[in-house]
DNA sequence: ACTTAGCACTCAACATGCCCAAGTGCTAAC
DNA sequence: GTTAGCACTTGGGCATGTTGAGTGCTAAGT
């Protein structure tokens, strides 16, 4: 039997089960697909193919299913990306235009990526490691109330609400705006707990308490930023492409809903050679995904984009989408 | 026939059908309800509310179900609100801890509301027209680019880039900055689109260009945090419930991330002078949510919390959680 | 004027049995 | 290594029968 023909059965095998939802036989591809042999050759290679776990049975006489197994070797080894089509660039060309605005961004990308897709697209907000202390402004809110800013250059902005604990001078507010904004402009947002408690150290005794409370507020902030969130969309497209799987969509919605699950999930997901990582079904460290796959990839400085959908999807045309949304990505906000 | 007993009937219909999720049938209802009657009056009765539209049968033999009307009739003039458990006081209690933070408190909310009720919970960020500019910052990010932030006194942040169309000196921002600051601080957001256009009249002209599209963006800004969002938690309890029911999953999920939608939908409902407003089923202006019901009322100075669940729903528990939520939350934010 | 017992009737849900088509695995021949 | 042929398995569709919950109606009782 010979190994191309192999992959290429499983190939077939993948593409028409994606496509029609159901179990393939052998007779079944040898017409659909113009490979030049007998159905009974096929069921020889299916049979093989079975045993290395690549495919199964639903039930004795049904076709074969791709297992996680093969849809992994299928996207390791025999997929190629397709190319997008024309409709979809101009859409995400479309995304170039519009204000800089990062959160609106953020939004209209990941609209657009559920629609390209007909998945769940889910997209971290950008990591900003690099970013730099702009400006701080401290707000006297109530007496003992203090709502600290903080504003990075890439235009991203941390806002907290801290308690004092003592009342509080306005004056006093401004004095310690001046003193920190003069020693943390520029500095970048990760270095913050080093510099931090040195600020704090230069200021005169009697503000030093709060002087303290505010640099946790900032450093907190700074943190925040980093501890990134994630923003999503197309949850509907759960219910329609698994409509005879309402199963399973419960657990998913759960896990989407649980960031730090996602976040976990994606940043676990290392960056592929090929630009596009994929984790199918019960590799997925999470239970409730065990029949989900996640295509995602990172964009701009180590944020990650991407799309969750049943195992039994698209990969090729799915990972295009992916990749090309993410080079347009990090494109528009900046590598 | 007597009036009392046929709401009596229809109450015992509706708290089984919720209870059972089954059609529920004469010879059942006085078995589990000592109304003091024998199957067959009941039969008599129900084919009266039958002819008022207020029950109906899913096909010739079996049980009656509630219709929208019925739900209606139910939660405007038999169920009483129900009291909540001590467990339940004491989860909305603990939502008085923990910071300020108004985006804290809400995500909290939302989520501890998805969980007592068993349903979506969605929750529309504060109202500010009783707002008032705290402060004002622009940041230059890059030669023609401003980052516009407006703070008001409850702690909102809201945040924009914006386009200058040529450079700007740092100077004429800082200039600029100090002008609005002096100006608009203090002044109410709704009333910026007043107050703004002075301020611009008032600079020098070389500088009225760039005012002019600071004050566009402060402007906005001020619309923006109006325009109000909204939090949701909890759409994996929509699989759960509706085990049977995957098929209008979909539209409800697209519903619920149509923030337009809900956002419009919530305002639609007055305030119900019992505290809460209930709009069931085909009540609802989406098609979506044809089986949907929404449980929702006012807190603090007029926006809205509330759960989204199948028209087959708890009511009086349910409204009593949102209820009891509500008021917490009008309590920790402030009337 | 209500209520109730009784009864005929309806109909979804379940069960049973049957057949069919799809699909497999195996063997023997090419 | 491939193929034709064949026996075998089995889920799905279908027609049929049965059951039971539930109704509506009528006639009698209060």
């Amino acid at each position: 039997m010979s190994e191309p023909r192999k992959l290429e059965v499983l190939r077939a095998i993948v593409e028409d089960y994606v496509h029609s939802r159901e179990p393939v036989g052998s007779k079944a591809l040898v017409e659909r697909h113009h490979l030049g042999v007998s159905s009974a050759t096929i069921r020889n290679d299916m049979a093989v193919l079975e045993e290395e776990g690549l495919i199964a049975a639903p039930h004795t006489s049904a076709g074969r299913i791709p297992t996680d197994k093969g849809y992994r070797l299928f996207v390791d080894r025999i997929s190629q990306v397709k190319p997008l089509s024309a409709a979809e660039r101009r859409a995400i060309h479309s995304l170039l235009e519009g204000p800089d605005d990062v959160d609106d961004i953020l939004e209209r990308t990941v609209r657009l990526l559920s629609q390209l897709t007909n998945q769940v697209a889910v997209v971290q907000y950008p990591h900003s490691s690099r970013a730099v202390v702009r400006h701080v402004e401290f707000v006297l809110l109530a007496p003992k109330q203090v709502l600290v800013v903080l504003i990075a250059d890439t235009g991203s902005v941390g806002q907290k609400v801290i308690d004092a604990g003592s009342d509080v001078a306005n004056e006093a507010l401004m004095l310690l705006r001046s003193r920190f904004l003069g020693s943390i402009a520029g500095t970048q947002l990760d270095l913050l707990p080093q510099v931090l408690p040195s600020v704090v150290a230069l200021c005169p005794p009697e503000l030093r308490g709060l002087a303290q409370t505010l640099a946790h507020g900032l450093q907190s902030l700074s943190d925040n930023s980093r501890e990134e969130r994630i923003l999503m969309a197309g949850t509907a497209n759960l219910a329609r492409s698994n409509v005879d799987f309402p199963l399973s969509i419960g657990p998913v919605l759960e896990a989407l809903e649980e960031q730090v699950v996602m976040l976990r999930l994606l940043s676990d997901m290392g960056d592929d050679p090929r630009g596009v990582s994929v984790s199918i079904g019960r590799e997925n460290p999470y239970d409730g995904l065990a029949e989900a796959s996640v295509v995602a990839t990172g964009y701009g400085s180590g944020a990650k984009v991407g799309i969750l959908g049943p195992t039994r999807m698209d990969y090729p045309t799915t990972m295009a989408a992916v990749r090309a949304v993410a080079r347009y990505l990090s494109r528009i906000l900046g590598g």
